[in-house]
Parts: C-alpha cells; structure tokens; sequence
DNA sequence: TCATTATTATGATCTAAATCACAAAAAGCA
DNA sequence: TGCTTTTTGTGATTTAGATCATAATAATGA
C-alpha cells in the first residue's frame, strides 16, 4: 500500500486578475480585475505530483479549484477496483464547481496526471462574485451544459459501439483535449495503457491489444507511451462519431 | 413506414401562474406572479398522443417545454436503430432549457409515452426572465447539476455492472421519477419491454429474460406490462447502487 | 370484426470482450 | 546500482450477453 501526501508546498503563481489562464470564453473571462482580484485574497497555490488527489468522490468541498499548471484525471471508483475516466482538466480548467453549486459532495475523484499547480478559492469568494454577476452564472450554465452532452454521447458510445470505435474516439477525446506535439502528430499527453482502458470502459489488455491493433493497420504509431496519430480520417472514420 | 402527425389541438390549461405544477423547488417556483403571467401571454398548449415526437435531436429549439400532464421519454437513437433511453419527465418538468441555454441543437429526442399536454413557452419570454432573475439561474444550474450526476453515474452502471443489476436499477429509477400506485407496490407507469431494454442499455430478448428471472426469485411480480415490486429491499442490493 | 402489426417469450447458437496466466520491459526507489 | 513494483504485451480459455429463429399473444386500426 503506496501512501501519497499531497505536496502544499507554495509555488509562485500570479494574481488571478494577472493569469493568463481565463482567455477565450473561459469561465471567468468576463470578471473585472477587482473581482478576480477578491479570488486572489484568499487564495491557496498548491503544488501536486503526478499521481497526487485533489479531491476524493463522496466528500465534500469547500472551494473552487483552478489548473494553473498541469494535467487532471476525474474519474469514478467503481467497485472492485474498476476505474472510469469521466473527464480530463488543463491548464485554465475550473474544477470543483458542480460540488460547490449544487451543494453536494463531489461525485468523482480528480488526479493529477502530471505534476500539477492548482491554485484554491474558498468558496465564499466564488458565491460572492457569483450572487452579482449574471454572466458568471451564464457561463457557469454552459460550462454544464457541455459536460452534459459529453456524458450522454459517452453512454451512446459505452453502449453502443465495439472497443475498436470506442479506442479510436478515446484517442480524438485526448487529442481534441490536450492535442498534439509541435510534430503536429504526437500526442501531448502521457497516459498509461490502464489510463486509456479507463477512459473507453474496457479492460487493460483490451485496450493494450486494440492500440496494437491500430498500430499494425497504420492508422496510430506507438512509441512507448508516446501515441502519433498517422492517420486521422481514417481514426475519425473508425470512431464512427456521431455528431 | 408509420407517419405520426403531432396532434395539435388546443386544450384547457390555466395560467401559468394559476399552475400547480410548479411547487418544491420546481424550477419555476420561486417567479412572480407577474414573471409567470409572461409566459402565459405566448404560450401553446398542445396534446400529443402516445408515441409522439416533442422534438427531435438534432433541431433546434425556439422555446421551453412544460409538462402539464402526462410522461414524457428522453432519448438518443444511435446507429442501426438502436436506442437509449436518458432520462424521463413527467407532470411539472421542464424540456428544452439545456438546448436553449446551450443555444445548440437539441441533444436528444423527447417522445411522449402517455397522451400527454404539454405547454410551449417561447425562448424570449424565458430569456426576459432569466436575465432578470439570479435565482432562476441558480436553480437551472441546480437541475444542469443533478442531470449530469445521474449520467455520470449512469456511465458507471453500465461499464461495470452485470444486467441483473442494470435492470434492477432501472425499475428503481422508474420507481424514482414515477413512484408505485395506490396499492403501494405497482410502478405508476406503462413501459413496454423495449423501452425497458433500451434504459438499462440491453437488447429487449435479455431485458425480457432478466426481468422473469427476477420475477421468478420473486423480486417482482410481472402483470402483463404491469410491474409489481415485491421484494424492495433486495431490489436495491441487487442493484448494488453505490452511492 | 377481422387483419395486420407490434410485443412478449423462449430456445439455440455465436462471439466480442473479459478473465486468467505468465513473461518481458520499463519505471521507481533505496 | 541493483531490487522491487508497475506497466506492457501475448496467448489460452471462458462467459455474459448478443444474435438468430420462431411462435404465441396482445394491441391497433380499417
């Protein structure tokens, strides 16, 4: 039995209203400086090794979690021993909302996959700006929604599909999450045969044979853990996607 | 090739604000008299038969659905013609708000499984609303959240448990949203064994099988398309529900 | 009312993927 | 550095559930 205590050790992160990591139409791009401000008052910047939990299902949080460096795993424990990767969080990425709106414990595990920066707002802060700020429940309301819709296609392809289509659409999952390499064909995530299994929903050796599978018909090459994409259309067309 | 034609014959609702639907924490019931009386002023009332379509994935919707009477399936078809079965609404619920949130197609298929009333309210008098009103999205990311936790936990029933314990679950959940009859032990809702089949994710031959063995160990007791909950509490350690 | 179609039911067969079993390679650690 | 643990990889075997086939029953509709 491995013991893994998470690292608190501090780690020099900006302020929030000086992160580069809310662009786009990320959760909290539309706050002014002086309410992201607010979020760095109380704040805590903690530092996790590949491996370490950020928070566990069934508990309970008391704040909000923010990606400022790294990758995360959040999955399900079922029980013996079989694990589901539900989703997977980056840089940027908010984490521990769903607990905190719903007020709930949390209804998956988060992991990090890499050695990861993840700064914490306590949970009034977040309710505070939130009670006054339309904007932010609209995207708060978004934010859902997606997540919605990924896990109902999820169920269709679980149910529906063999484990070949199931692999190829978990290798587009990851590429459309963390894409590829600057070879424009790797990539940019390191995960471990269980990790991929997990994902699809099938075994290890499953997955292990299904990947060789791929590699022998050329459309992946595997390199370790290393996964180059050769051939995209035809992953595409194997995944058999839907929408 | 069965064409079935929406029926689209007015019927006698009251307002809005005079509904007994929305009581609880309905999403709706925290809104003003004079909120409610907005939506009444465009509103449809239609009836739809057994059998027909609400809307259908993939369109787009222009408004939001409230259930007055009747019950009413969610559903994605995949490829060759298989069908899930996500979730169910009945008298009081909501459709449509995720895709009008989202402003995105809609994600599923929502079939009537009774005669059903069903009141159309039009996306800019919710919108009106909505932008005015913090509680009303509050409690939207209040059901956007209990959504997404039973399609999360959906995924895992499915990937890690046997059929036994899938049918088991679903005739729980039937229970659930629907609950038992008068004599406290009949499920209050008419499903055929295909819809049955298609919400535990099973083909109907093993839905149906499945469900006399459980009557056999006298679990249930099946009636024709009635089912009776005889013993409970094993129904739920079968279903071995994890949380 | 009878004809047609959909639903329930059950048995026989097949198969995709899980399980089991073991070895080689890689990663982590003292 | 060598030792332990984890991960990867492959073959053999098993099995849960799908598929196929066919009949009886129930629902629907002209």
């Amino acid at each position: 039995m491995l013991l893994i205590m998470p690292a608190k050790n501090q780690v020099n992160v900006p302020l929030c209203s000086e992160c580069k990591g809310h662009k786009d139409n990320h959760l909290f791009c539309n706050l002014s400086k002086g309410e992201l401000d607010t979020f760095s008052e109380d704040r805590a910047d903690n530092s996790y090794k590949k491996g370490q939990v950020i928070f566990y299902e069934g508990n309970r949080g008391h704040g909000l979690f923010c990606i400022y460096e790294g990758k995360v795993k959040i999955h399900k424990l079922g029980d013996e021993g079989k694990d589901q990767i539900v989703r997977f969080a980056k840089k940027g990425d908010v984490l521990g909302y769903r607990s905190l709106l719903g007020n709930e414990p949390y209804n998956a595990t988060a992991t990090a996959i890499e050695d990861s920066i993840i700064c914490y707002v306590p949970k009034s802060k977040f309710m505070d700006v939130l009670d006054n700020n339309n904007d932010l429940a609209f995207r708060t309301i978004q934010l859902l929604t997606n997540d919605l819709r990924e896990s109902e296609k999820k169920i269709i392809n679980i149910t529906q599909k063999p484990v070949i289509e199931r692999i190829a659409e978990a290798i587009l999952i990851l590429k459309e999450k963390f894409g590829l390499k600057p070879d424009a064909k790797t990539l940019d995530v390191i995960l471990t045969r269980r990790e991929i299994a997990d994902l699809a929903g099938v075994t290890t050796e499953t997955a292990i044979r299904t990947l060789s599978d791929l590699n022998k018909k050329g459309v992946l090459h595997l390199n370790g853990k290393q996964i180059e994409l050769v051939d995209i259309p035809q992953l595409i067309r194997l995944a058999n996607v839907v929408d």
